[in-house]
DNA sequence: TACAATTAGTGTATAATCAACACTAACAGA
DNA sequence: TCTGTTAGTGTTGATTATACACTAATTGTA
């Protein structure tokens, strides 16, 4: 790598600007939504877009993903992690652009949008009915984003990122089924989860019609152990399995 | 994303350079093989370094990997995957420099190292043999490309890359012992892979000590399904998963 | 105040899969 | 022909998945 080194003239060297892009999810009534924003200037002008923007010469990716996502929706210290790099070298009109691209899960009670200068509008759509077309190749990192989510929830404890504080089991469940897209037995489920030993009983419960609802909350006191409860094994082939992982 | 738009002009916006490095992986005599290129030039005069090098202007990313794959290697249409994007400020000293690596499975009967102007060496490294330290954060992302390896094939047939056209059963079964660094059961390997279907018999035998192999094929024709073969469901945490896929 | 409707949660029987390991097969060389 | 060596198959008990029937606790209403 980092090689011409002996051709090597930054000033000479012709750059590609270097953009990060984050798909930022959330759920809203046990629906998946996604953060976009509605561009006010050329190109795509009234489209809507993913949040992101130029990095900074002296903070990191991952920084510069992190910023964006406090610009946009005011919340730290969430789920975040990078999805894919896309640089086409016509994917932007105006020059050569390359966009890094994270994906972010938020807790669907930790929400504040902020409007910023040159955007005119910023709201959260379900993902199944986003307003096409997306500005840019933005429509297939959407894509790739629900895929990776999608692939990630069966062997991840991800889902819990998308959960307020506490919860209850079957909200949980239908979480699974929104993402994975499929109907799961409510009796193995409850057996599953409560096997595994990720979630710690609360005193809360939630009444409504019918028995009323214990909540649950996610253990963090597990070390570094993420990973540990799985749903089901079979993996499913998404895009991100045929050119990454 | 692509934002600042209003305030967006291309010739003040400082951009970092951006280059493609790539981890090639091969087999040789039943173990996986990374392969370096020795840097002629500061920094890391002398060190061992992944082959890479800057983007043009007007090719895409994966382009710009398949040219240094083949600059280094002379091979073409081999599997090619994006891994990661790395871009810390300070991982190269001269400037800021965001590298996108790519991994490359390339067949073992199928390499010819080519010498460059740039590099004094190129030459084949068993992986956990590597001379260290590599160059910039070289490490980290040949780290990160043996865990994504090792993840991938155990819900992929990516193995069948490393292998020439007609192989046995106990030679993959090697392979998947040297990567994902366990012993397998020979009779839980023939049983699985056989079920699979992935595989196809071919009327060649290799004699040998002891009692001829058969010697098999894998199975092209069958549509896009590049992910049948699973050698078990269970998946390591490996550091893909901590902050990627 | 019983009982229907509704949502929560448990139990269980069968089927499928895994893991360990003992076994048979086909060759070379002594 | 016997021994060593590598290839490949069969079998069994344990574990896990799947389907689905069941019990539990509440509210609304006849």
């Amino acid at each position: 790598m980092e090689e011409s080194a002996a051709t090597y003239d930054p000033s000479r060297y012709q750059r590609p600007s270097v953009t990060v892009d984050v798909v930022i999810f959330t759920l809203h009534n046990r629906e998946l939504h996604v953060l976009l924003v509605q561009r006010r200037h050329w190109p795509f002008e009234g489209c809507w877009a993913l949040p992101g923007g130029f990095i900074e010469m002296d903070e990191s990716l991952e920084a510069a993903a992190r910023r964006e996502l406090e610009e946009e929706t005011g919340v730290r210290d969430v789920y975040l992690e990078q999805l894919y790099t896309f640089g086409d070298p016509d994917r932007d009109p105006r020059t050569r652009v390359i966009s890094v691209a994270y994906f972010a899960l938020v807790q669907s009670d930790r929400q504040v949008l902020r409007t910023s200068d040159e955007t005119s509008d910023v709201r959260w759509f379900p993902v199944q009915d986003v307003p096409l077309p997306l500005a840019f190749d933005h429509q297939r990192i959407l894509t790739r984003a629900v895929s990776r989510l999608r692939s990630k929830l069966e062997y991840t404890t991800l889902a819990f990122q998308l959960l307020p504080e506490v919860f209850s089991i079957l909200e949980l469940k239908d979480i699974y089924q929104q993402i994975l897209g499929e109907e799961l037995d409510k009796g193995n489920f409850y057996r599953k989860i409560k096997e595994s030993g990720v979630l710690e009983e609360t005193s809360l419960v939630r009444e409504g019609r019918g028995r009323p609802t214990r909540l649950w909350r996610f253990k963090r006191d597990r070390g570094d152990k993420q990973f540990v409860f799985r749903w089901r094994e079979d993996r499913a082939t998404d895009e991100s399995r045929k050119g990454d992982a």
